[in-house]
DNA sequence: AATGCGGGGGT
DNA sequence: ACCCCAGCATT
């Protein structure tokens, strides 16, 4: 084993052990590999599989999703975070739709400059998809790579992902690509893991660097840490008796883009401004929930919900796109996961008058 | 609270 | 080449 060729075992080992079951795999079309790609990029397989497949219902080939309203598309991505990928999943339909006749192209360079597509998405694609020799280095790539050679330092620095991505492109062998690819996923994903990797099974064993100077654990190098940063908000929950919720639609780029999301305020006094000043009533029934903390890479976003109460739905908010009265029984749009949890306590303690365990009531 | 899943794009 | 951007689940 230990002579043969470094592909011919990982090959080997996909024949034995190797995901076959995957949804995007049958058939691994390049649109069906593309959009499974883009959701894979931050979310693990479990994740995306049932995300995957509600997709594909509901958007079956480019065309429906070239058609489809970035309301609708984000409202089926709700829950996978890094909403800017929808936006480019949406963008680049469009383009396929009408520069490439609605074909997805397969040449690496056009493939590349699609929004959203870079080296190693695109890699992927044409790899899985067409069979095209070409490398991909995801994170499980770059996990095997850098054990079975002993690379040093974090991955994220442009020395060392240029040195992966040298070896990665010599070892991507002249036959089955696809399976070579969908090979290294699974190697990484299902031997070379990142906390306990299964040495003993793996077919690189033979010749791994860090498995031969028991560095398994140390490989490959953890990205610097930095404290996170705590960002402060006010998200208002105006609700109607008759259980609708406004809702403002977030800009396109930034944090949570295109979502629907709570008007957002400094504090109770600017609440109150904010509803006399758009809805043009008065809020009654205030009262603030306790402190919501949600987690970002980057920073920590403490949010304070404020509910309140209207006295029935202002019109001249209901058509307008920046705004919607949301109600659970017809959802549209996309929310993000503080919001949509939100929405839930809000109707789970419908009819009562008092919020959550822990909040000071105050009437306006 | 810490960490795992990770890559694209702009300057 | 370097720096910036952006979520959720699990432990």
């Amino acid at each position: 084993m230990l002579g043969e060729a470094f592909s011919d075992r990982v090959l080997a080992w996909f024949d034995r052990h190797g995901r076959r079951d995957l949804p995007w795999e049958q058939p691994a079309t390049p649109y069906r590999v593309w959009v499974s790609e883009i959701m894979l990029q931050q979310t693990q397989v479990v994740t995306v599989v049932p995300y995957f497949e509600r997709f594909m219902a509901r958007f079956p080939n480019i065309a429906a999703l070239a058609a489809a309203s970035i309301d609708e598309i984000l409202e089926y991505w709700t829950g996978l975070g890094y909403y800017a990928r929808a936006h480019n999943l949406h963008w680049t339909a469009r383009l396929v739709r009408d520069r490439y006749d609605g074909e997805f192209p397969q040449d690496i360079e056009a493939v590349r400059e699609l929004p959203g597509i870079g080296r190693s998405t695109a890699g992927a694609i044409l790899a899985l998809a067409c069979d095209q020799r070409h490398a991909i280095l995801d994170g499980n790539v770059k996990r095997v790579l850098a054990r079975h050679r002993a690379i040093e330092g974090w991955p994220g620095t442009t020395p060392v992902s240029n040195r992966l991505w040298r070896i990665a492109e010599e070892l991507v062998p002249a036959q089955r690509v696809a399976d070579y690819t969908q090979a290294m996923m699974d190697l990484g994903a299902l031997i070379c893991t990142h906390r306990d990797p299964h040495c003993l099974a793996c077919p690189l064993q033979g010749d791994c660097k860090a498995r031969q100077s028991g560095r398994q654990h140390e490989l490959p190098a953890a990205r610097p840490r930095k404290r996170s940063a705590v960002r402060n908000t006010m998200m208002v929950m105006i609700r109607t008796p008759s259980g609708d919720v406004l809702l403002q639609r977030r800009p396109p780029t930034g944090v949570w883009g295109g979502l629907l999301s709570f008007p957002e305020v400094r504090n109770e006094q600017e609440c109150i401004a904010w509803c006399e000043g758009l809805l043009g009533v008065a809020p009654f029934n205030i009262i603030r929930w306790p402190v919501v903390r949600h987690t970002f890479t980057h920073f920590h976003l403490d949010i304070t919900p404020l509910q309140v109460s209207v006295e029935c739905r202002v019109s001249r908010v209901g058509d307008d796109a920046q705004y919607v009265w949301y109600n659970r029984n017809t959802p549209r749009g996309g929310l993000s996961a503080p919001v949509k949890q939100l929405i839930e306590r809000l109707y789970a303690q419908e009819g009562a008058t008092d919020g959550p365990h822990g909040t000071v009531r105050q009437t306006g």
